[in-house]
Order: structure tokens, then sequence, then C-alpha cells
DNA sequence: GTTAAATTGGATACTGGTGTCCTGTTTAAA
DNA sequence: TTTAAACAGGACACCAGTATCCAATTTAAC
């Protein structure tokens, strides 16, 4: 259901919400999160273009968080990376269905909608900062 | 988000189950349902093997609903043809998640549990006796 | 300025989902 | 009994997601 880049993506973002603060180069994410290095350095281009990581290239480069962690969903990452396509039209192009789904495809697209609020009102503070008492990422 | 095959499928059984009493050839189920016929033979043979629908083979042979549409929910459709997969264990393998899973694949898991719950509460009758007039894979 | 750390981008390989085709088997109907 | 309709199963092709590697570029540190 999930892509292993988004589950790779979710990682790395919750690695760096961690200590937001904190410039951490590819190798040092991929150790953490336990993600294929060469995979991931892909992974964090591509939340670069959007801004949700910053890169500071060179030596002793690396990456940071480019938002708040509280302002920050994981929504965001999801749609950076994997984009949850919502069925807006008719699959089938009915032209009866154009504005008004049937009730299959409108099913279908409600189950979509659920899914995607349960990550539109999460942030990575919230991940980070709840009560659960397993530390994402961490053996502890 | 979802597969093509999952797609198929519930397009093939919403067909069948809006004619329950009547055998559709694969010739028939995927010109009503826009499927190409050599992957849709395939989809139905997948169905078959759980008894979703039940097969004719021979001369005036074909397909019909396996089980009443008022006891079918497109859960088992798709948990028959691409399932829906639950995390259940910690995917890092983190010795400290393995009873508790850490908040990140905690959210993950419950968006897909809301997910998997959409689709265990409908069945095939609601889709087609629902209030929606648009009715499903047919341009009425 | 030189060096080395670190990201960038391109090229490549592997794998599974998607899709097609062909042969074999079943079976109703003529 | 023969024929043809229809599904079953295997083989194959294609493409996108996953994953790796290498050369090029950037840049801090010496």
């Amino acid at each position: 259901m999930f892509s292993q880049t988004v589950e790779y993506s979710l990682r790395a973002i919750v690695h760096l919400a961690k200590q937001p603060d904190v410039l951490q180069t590819t190798a040092q994410i991929a150790k953490a999160t336990q993600v294929p290095a060469p995979y991931l350095s892909k992974v964090l281009q591509t939340l670069a273009r959007d801004g949700l990581v910053t890169v500071k290239r060179g030596v002793s480069g690396g990456f940071l968080l480019g938002k708040s962690p509280d302002k920050l969903t994981i929504y965001e990452v999801v749609q950076c990376v994997d984009p949850i396509q919502r069925i807006h039209t008719c699959p089938l192009e009915l032209s009866s269905h154009r504005k008004r789904l049937c009730s299959l495809h409108k099913k279908m697209d409600s189950a979509l909608e659920s899914f995607e609020t349960a990550f539109r009102m999460t942030t990575l503070s919230q991940l980070i900062n709840g009560s659960n008492p397993s530390v994402p990422l961490c053996n502890s």
C-alpha cells in the first residue's frame, strides 16, 4: 500500500525532525533510518526540490529539516514523493459520471479521502512529542 | 494508490453483481468494464480461486457472482487480488518496537485501518442499490 | 590553492505489476 | 461424434519503481 519511497522519506523526515538544527549527511541519515544510502540520496533530492528539507553542499554539508516540525505534516511528505491520487473523474470516462462519480468510484475516493485526512492532520511534532513511549527509529 | 488489478476486479465484480444470475463470458465482462480481456481473464481466475466468482467452463460457460451481493464486501475483493498490508511489526525490526509500534508506524497503520474499514463495511448491494443515481459502469 | 567531504546528475540493472499471446482442456450443442 | 465456444495455464514483452554506481560539481578546511 505504501511505496518504499514513502516509507523511506517519512523515516528520513522524522529523523531530521528529531534534531531540526543539526546538519546530517546522507550517510548518517541512511544509517539511522536503515535506508539504502544511494536510494535515500535520490529521495532527499526530491524532498529538497519542494523545500521540505534544505541542503548544504560541499564539505561539512548535509541536510536540515526545511520547515518547522509543528508546521510540517506527513501529508506534505507523501504528496512530495509519491502523491495520493484522488479519483476526480470517472476512470471509464463515462460522460454521465463526469460530474458525479458512480457509487463504486465514490466509495473508493472516500476511502482515499479518509486516508489523506489522517495524514493532513498529523504534524512531525505530534509524532515526536506524542505520548507514545516508542521513539520513532530509535531502539529505546 | 489503487492498483490496476484492484480497479479491474472491482469493476468486474460490480458488473456481475448487477445481474447475479446471468452467466457472463470474459469477453462480455471485458467490454462492459473496459478492461483488457486477456488481463481480465487472469483477474477472474484469482477471484474464482477464492470463490468470489464461480466459473463454468466449456461452451456457453462463463462467470457468475460467487456470493450473494448483500453478503459480499468490496474488502473481500481487494484482499483477494491485492491485499491491504497492515503494519503489524516494526519495519526496522527494532526490538523495542516489537509489541508497540512507534508513533510513525502506528499512524501509518491507523490510516491503513480506516482505509480497510471503509471497505469492510461496504457490500455490493449497497453499491448497486444505493441512492446514487449514477449506476456503476453504466452510462445512464 | 589544494584537498577531501559531500551532494548532484546520469547511466545502468533488477524486480514486480501490467498486458498480450498461444496452446491445451473442458463441455455444450449440433 | 464432431465441432466450436469458452476458460486455464504458461511463456513472453513492457514499463515503472527500486536500487546501485560513477563521474562531476560544490565548498569547507587545511
